[in-house]
DNA sequence: TTATGCACTGAACAAAATTTCAGTACAACA
DNA sequence: TGTTGTACTGAAATTTTGTTCAGTGCATAA
């Protein structure tokens, strides 16, 4: 009834491992739409193509592919937000967005689900989600603090809450995602997009919208 | 259990109001902290204090309640957003943000659980939580195209990105409420909050934070 | 070749959630 | 007074969801 391995040739564990990794990658994705009691496990199953049991042989229960997936998008994530916050160190304080962009244009080729998957950890309030904010927020927290240090920052600026507002205008277009695609028509993960919204929101934020007397 | 109106006129249904409103206004909140899926009618039914059988009679089955739970916010909520776009007609544009202010202040006084459940109504992607939001964007693009209008804007300004993200910022607050209140112990909503976070946003948006040299 | 191990299946089972419905209580009206 | 209508109950029926497990097939080791 079911087709065995599509490759003519059988290989040792591919076959073993794609219907776990085709697990994890299709409850990412459904996770991130639907949410995780949103979904049941003959959907996933059935959208990866497997048996509803292969869930449990693999990770033990439905929760336990939850903690898998979280395990892996944490596990994929965590090396990139390294990699963006090293290439943040020489920025120039007018383009602080940046080191958001290396991270988003990653994730926009290699893993697109990763974005709605980052979305779905802000809303549900788990405690890894939580931990994925907090550790976004202590980003932003220390460029603000290179900042004052730097002496670059008006006086009167709020030091409690610039790197808040920095949070909202680069988590607004994760969260938003789906609004702005379907108002616009476009993701703001599109490249021309991306570049012009870092442009918009750094020259807004840098030197302000208001027009001198 | 419950008193009747006392009025001259026969009210007919107040009695029979009480476990409608009840599941109502339970099912809201809790469909807002855990999500439509998150939630059974028995937990709903026990901790409105009536039976499971209640609300199938009254709603006819946990859709039409969750239906009735959207058409009670959009009610409520419709009005007071259409009050809070007259208030915002004579502001200074330097207060821009203004509007926002006695929305959230008259949200956090008489119904609590309406932030939460906008929050709600943003990450799920539902029709209706779509339409809000494109309600809530449109009236800031007018006010952008006040500004514009009355020249008060730098001719720099990405008209496109600039409602958006204000959007953002003013959302900001609720979507990210768990976590700025797990981490910082406050609600933006505490009134002092709310006005420090406004005038923070003002000033940064409207003047910039880059010291001049 | 046989044996072992593991990915995988899917029907059967168990648990949980939703809906139904016969029946109670009470208010309004005749 | 009796009758009718409606809110309300809660156990039982139904449907949905998650888990189990005996069994299949294939790849590697002995």
């Amino acid at each position: 009834m079911v087709e065995k391995a599509r490759g003519s040739k059988p290989k040792p564990d591919v076959r073993a491992a794609a219907g776990r990794d085709r697990l994890l990658l299709v409850a990412m994705k459904l996770f991130a739409e639907q949410g995780f009691d949103g979904v049941t496990v003959r959907d996933i199953s059935s959208a990866a193509n497997v048996s509803v049991g292969l869930i449990n042989h693999h990770f033990r229960s439905k929760e336990g592919l939850r903690q898998a997936v979280d395990d892996y998008f944490i596990n994929r994530t965590g090396a990139a937000i390294e990699k963006a916050l090293d290439a943040t160190e020489n920025l120039d304080p007018e383009l602080v967005g940046e080191f958001q962009r290396n991270w988003i244009i990653r994730y926009r080729d290699e893993w697109p689900e990763f974005v709605s998957y980052f979305r779905r950890a802000i809303v549900e309030t788990s405690p890894w989600g939580q931990s994925l904010l907090k550790r976004y927020y202590d980003s932003l927290q220390r460029m603000v603090d290179r900042l004052e240090a730097d002496g670059k920052l008006k006086s009167d600026v709020d030091r409690f809450w610039l790197p808040l507002i920095y949070m909202f205008i680069l988590m607004g277009p994760i969260v938003m995602d789906p609004f702005i695609k379907s108002t616009f028509g476009h993701s703001t993960y599109e490249p021309q997009m991306w570049s012009r919204f870092q442009k918009a929101f750094t020259a807004a934020l840098w030197t302000g919208i208001g027009k001198e007397p």
